[in-house]
DNA sequence: TTGTAGGCGTTATCAC
DNA sequence: GTGATAACGCCTACAA
């Protein structure tokens, strides 16, 4: 590996100068000097040593992104966003799969710090107020909060509004004239980014409520779904259209409506949320929300490379509209 | 930030003792002076700098893995093999997207060595005699293959077996009964990891040739499958079964078939490859054969860790085999 | 315009 | 057992 004395070295000129090129300070430097001295890194195929520099800078150009679980669908689009965005302003990023288990959570967000990262961008479930989150505000590192929990102390975090993105959806449902509509949502526990309130606000921009014969719970998963739409349809309740959390779900009470004879969207309109690959091949082709996931990466690392440079937000949280996807499993009531 | 020497002076240690703590190289620390130094770390919640280790260790645990896009849904399963191993053996990743473009590839290569990673995980649609491939070799930078081109040289690399993978599915095929087999392929340039040789050898053990009217080109997306399907129907070529170089172009096969009037798997059984999420959804699901992505992420990962510590590979090359998934989208010939 | 010297936080090599 | 001290490769006052 040659280094720096190498070329110094070599040009005959002390390391002070061939520093002063490497960083483009050239003022200061003689054309002719640092001729040679370009000339000879070129030869001797001189590569800076980053650790080294960074032992000096505190500085190594490096992003820490650490979310639960890069096969999960809706991360890689994120972390491709961040990745790009990262590479744009000349930062690498560290990726760190947790599972969403707070141990290896904490454990990342030590050896990001041992590796001395400038800034970690950290999607988890768990609260902010959570003690190995309390970590990342206790050092001095920089860090944005993508997607998850809203936080109350307005750490700086980039969001999808699933308030937004469930109110268009509604909305246009209704405009498609249906009045019964069914809403599977999530798990109780879990807010899900106030999908359900969209939802309300918009049946009561129509004049309406939400009907809690027509409300029931789900998983996220297929088997929500399906287990949703059997107990639906067990009691005999009526409706013209099911509005689902996700597409999983949508997916899965599909299957119990087809089953039972429903026609899709024939005699129920369906609708997911998401935008999962699934969701533009399967018959019918499914109207749903897609998240800004690349966006969010790409906001969050902006965000995240403004903090480091200690230049001021305008604004901690930021909320990204979601984008209503218009397919088939939607027809108008008659 | 608390560094070695705090923890010396609070402990009234030389930083020797206390790196030798910390190293675990605990012969030779008394054991009194131990517990107190480790106390005093606690204290002071010392956390060592890996970046000024890694300036005279010449090691960093950190490895790079470059691929073309972390979005496709290729890549997640592998890239979380490669993080899950690499953890496993105290190393973090470094993710790169080159979008397959020589010049991303070779910066990415470049800045990487820049920041001394211990190793590259390198997946290329590039031939490994191209420039920015031979600085690999040309380095001292252990790497290993990713899938992709098969190589002449025997570069350390892992690969999944197209031809093994697309062999058990012919020979499901024909097992089923199926004696007019149609088959759409990949582009002609890229070889596609040998799955029409598979296909050819189990035809061949069937004791039948392959036949050109039923051989079709595709271009690995819906659109290449739909062209593919339409010339062979426009032939008016007879077939009970068609063979597709991978899901989205089955996907494109199967919705002009449909269109056409012919029932999948009624008329027409149709089969994938690669085992995409729709593949799992479609109606009918579809018969397709699963890449071992994840594995292929560990075992690469494993190659180079070994590589890194100098110990011997077995086997330079490693072909992993692929699973062949069963669904609804095949039936017996009549 | 250029060079000298000190330091970044560790590990490694010797001494004691 | 323990401790100076010299690296590691680079940056940055401060001098010249």
């Amino acid at each position: 590996m040659t280094t720096i004395k190498d070329v110094a070295k070599a040009a005959n000129v002390s390391i002070t100068t061939v520093s002063r090129v490497i960083n483009h300070k050239s003022e200061g430097v003689g054309d002719e000097t640092r001729e040679k001295i370009l000339r000879v890194m070129e030869e001797l195929k001189y590569q800076p040593n980053r650790i080294a520099r960074g032992l000096v800078t505190k500085r190594t150009n490096t992003l820490g992104l650490i979310l639960p679980d890069i096969a999960n669908p809706f991360f890689p689009e994120i972390a491709r966003g961040v990745e790009d965005t990262a590479n744009i302003y000349g930062y690498n990023v560290i990726l760190c799969n947790t599972d969403d288990r707070a141990d290896k959570e904490e454990l990342y967000i030590n050896v990001l710090k041992e590796k001395c990262v400038d800034g970690i961008i950290f999607n988890s479930s768990a609260s902010p107020v959570s003690g190995h989150i309390k970590q990342l505000t206790d050092y001095d590192m920089p860090f944005v909060l993508l997607d998850r929990y809203m936080d109350i102390d307005h750490l700086p975090g980039v969001y999808s509004d699933g308030f937004d993105g469930m109110y268009q959806m509604a909305r246009y449902v209704l405009q498609m004239g249906h009045r019964d509509v069914a809403y599977i949502g999530g798990p109780k526990g879990r807010s899900a980014c106030n999908r359900y309130e969209g939802f309300k606000q918009a049946l009561d921009d129509y004049g309406m409520t939400a009907q809690k014969r027509l409300i029931e719970e789900g998983n996220y998963k297929l088997s929500g779904g399906k287990e949703a739409m059997t107990k639906l349809l067990d009691r005999g309740e009526k409706f013209t259209a099911v509005i689902c959390a996700n597409d999983l779900t949508a997916v899965g009470a599909m299957e119990i409506l087809k089953q039972r004879g429903c026609a899709v969207p024939g005699d129920v309109s369906v609708t997911g949320f998401d935008d999962i690959q699934i969701a533009g091949f399967m018959e019918p082709k499914l109207t749903t929300v897609a998240q800004p996931c690349y966006e969010m990466g790409e906001v969050a690392t902006g965000m995240l490379i403004k903090l480091i440079e200690g230049r001021e937000l305008e604004q901690a949280e930021i909320k990204l509209k979601p984008q209503l996807v218009i397919r088939n499993s939607v027809k108008k009531a008659t």
